[in-house]
DNA sequence: TTGTAAGCGTTATCAT
DNA sequence: ATGATAACGCTTACAA
């Protein structure tokens, strides 16, 4: 039961524990008998180096830090997937934590991630941060951070994000061109570049029409549990406003509050109200109507994150000069029913 | 940016590294005031033990292993979620790996984990996975592993599990009380567990209310994309069978597969044929007709199975005897609208 | 109450 | 081509 280590190796052959490490790390100076031994020996005794001992040596752990704001979130775990897969193929194991949208927890995690001398850090920001430090104390340390989703644009290190002004101005473009009128939009809470972005985008688009901006068409999503925002939003706005046409979502599933209350009001969608999603979740192809939305490529941004934070790791160790980069993925629209007429 | 360690301390202090050990970790046999300088100098140089070093000198790294099949999908997510609330509340770092549901990859990665030390390991088994000499070995290695969702009886450890063959019996009980009479069975592949008992809770309910059980009304989806599993035998059981009036889906994503298809052919859902799936994802809540379905605790199956895991590994390591305990946590049935009638 | 020194399992430097 | 030895940063008998 006991593991093997080196040092059982070398008694059994009755050479020395430098040999046998170099042999097994296949060095040019072990010969190539001593080195066959060495390897035999080694599977026979299912010998398995201990990390720990490696990784306080060498003082890396090939091992990233993953925060993210939530994992029951289908982006996320999209995201998650993306990560996982890179990560896999490329050898780092990844450890995952979860912030709940919390910034006390985010920066007590980014501690614990760097206590545990993680290689590189991923990470989207919670609702809540604002502050920087705590990012910049991980950078500071030598430790690469790659920022996706959501992120800060004041933070120097690699990004890799959608473009959610552009994305929101073409969705918001779209419906004006589809002859809707008076757009409304439920936009998530202020702080999140996403949240702004996005709510940039559908003013610039209306500007950009000639369709006068109003400031009570803005419904706020900001409790975190999007869907009920969104059905609570689509009743007031209603009470509101008998004239809204469409209705521009932060989320999928604000939008899918959205058509839950539009629905048992038996108002028609998109006939009386058209929906206009964010994000392409699964969900969204099987409710009725079928959300028009964004298809936000998860899986790409967790993928090329991990790859990007991977090739800074591996230039950081080599003293290699890295130049950080900031990846837009493409977005583009889905046409479902619920926007179509 | 280099990191302080305790030598530093002890330089700072005039004082040796063994005295600055003990009053961090707050040893009784060091003076008050030697005590609050260390932790007052250790604050002060922003102090963070390494814990490769700890790892290697404890032999423990705080830090369990979890192998899911697969990150994108509610119910893993769900449990993923409370693996990672109750870790963080019990100080360990998650470590997370997709098998994607292959036994050669699920193999390499319990290897992975053993290699990294990590405490503990929380895995729910592949599809393809009936050797489990891989688990074994990691519980012969003194790690504790806990099983949950998909376990393997023949395994010797702790498991949290629902009663899979309970549930789809009460869920073919209340669509034979419903009064539906030719209940179609879409079922999971031969090898797991869980797809086996509901298959059997299903049967048995058939035969305790005298109702012939007819192999071909079976329809199998194995293909690991349930939604299509679920779309395309639903067409094919129509062509086959006129007079099938209800259908109890191995998973609510089969059974969203089915409705879609029966919404496209205009039959009509509960009235021509009621849909009963299982796992109560939030998207059984937003399609239509609403989804019947069983409930099955996600979260609490992650929290649970990290919980005993964490308390068998203090166990192992204070030299407790530990009993390995089968924890089954009860589903309940929720009614909506694709079967009441 | 404090300090010395050994040891955890590797890797790397420098001799031989 | 091989090996002795130090070092990574920490914990812990044991000694003082």
């Amino acid at each position: 039961m006991n593991d093997t280590k080196l040092i059982d190796i070398a008694a059994a052959l009755g050479i020395s524990v430098t040999t046998v490490s170099k042999a097994l790390k296949g060095y040019s100076d072990i010969s190539k008998t001593t080195r066959s031994k060495v390897l035999e020996m080694a599977e026979e005794m299912n010998y398995r180096p201990n990390s720990n001992a490696v990784n306080l040596r060498t003082n890396e752990t090939k091992t990233i830090g993953v925060i993210i704001p939530a994992t029951v979130h289908h982006f996320f775990s999209s995201v998650l997937n993306g990560i996982l897969e890179e990560a896999e193929k490329r050898g780092y194991l990844v450890i995952i934590l979860q912030s709940s949208e919390k910034y006390e927890l985010e920066k007590k995690q980014i501690a614990l991630l760097l206590q545990k001398r993680v290689d590189g850090i991923l990470i989207s920001l919670s609702n809540e941060t604002d502050d920087f430090t705590h990012i910049n104390a991980a950078i500071k340390k030598n430790t690469p951070v790659v920022l996706f989703d959501k992120i800060a644009k004041m933070v120097d290190c690699s990004k890799v994000i959608i473009n959610d002004k552009k994305a929101a101005y073409d969705a918001v473009t779209y419906l004006i061109k589809k002859g809707y009128k008076k757009i409304a939009h439920f936009r998530g809470s202020l702080v999140p570049q996403n949240s702004i972005d996005r709510f940039l985008g559908y003013k610039k688009a209306l500007e950009d029409h000639n369709i006068p901006y109003d400031s009570s068409l803005i419904y706020m999503c900001d409790h975190n549990t999007d869907f009920e925002d969104g059905y609570g939003n689509a009743k007031l706005m209603v009470e509101q406003h008998n004239d809204v046409d469409a209705i521009f979502a932060i989320t999928d599933l604000v939008a899918i509050g959205i058509i839950k209350y539009l629905n048992e009001a038996q108002i028609k969608i998109p006939e009386q109200i058209a929906v206009f999603g964010f994000s392409n979740w699964f969900m969204s192809t099987v409710i009725s109507p079928k959300l028009t939305t964004i298809d936000q490529p998860g899986y790409d941004i967790g993928q090329r994150a991990a790859s990007i934070l991977i090739d800074e790791i591996t230039q950081t160790k080599e003293h290699l000069p890295v130049t950080h980069q900031i990846i837009e993925l493409p977005t583009t629209i889905i046409e479902r029913e619920s926007t179509i007429r």
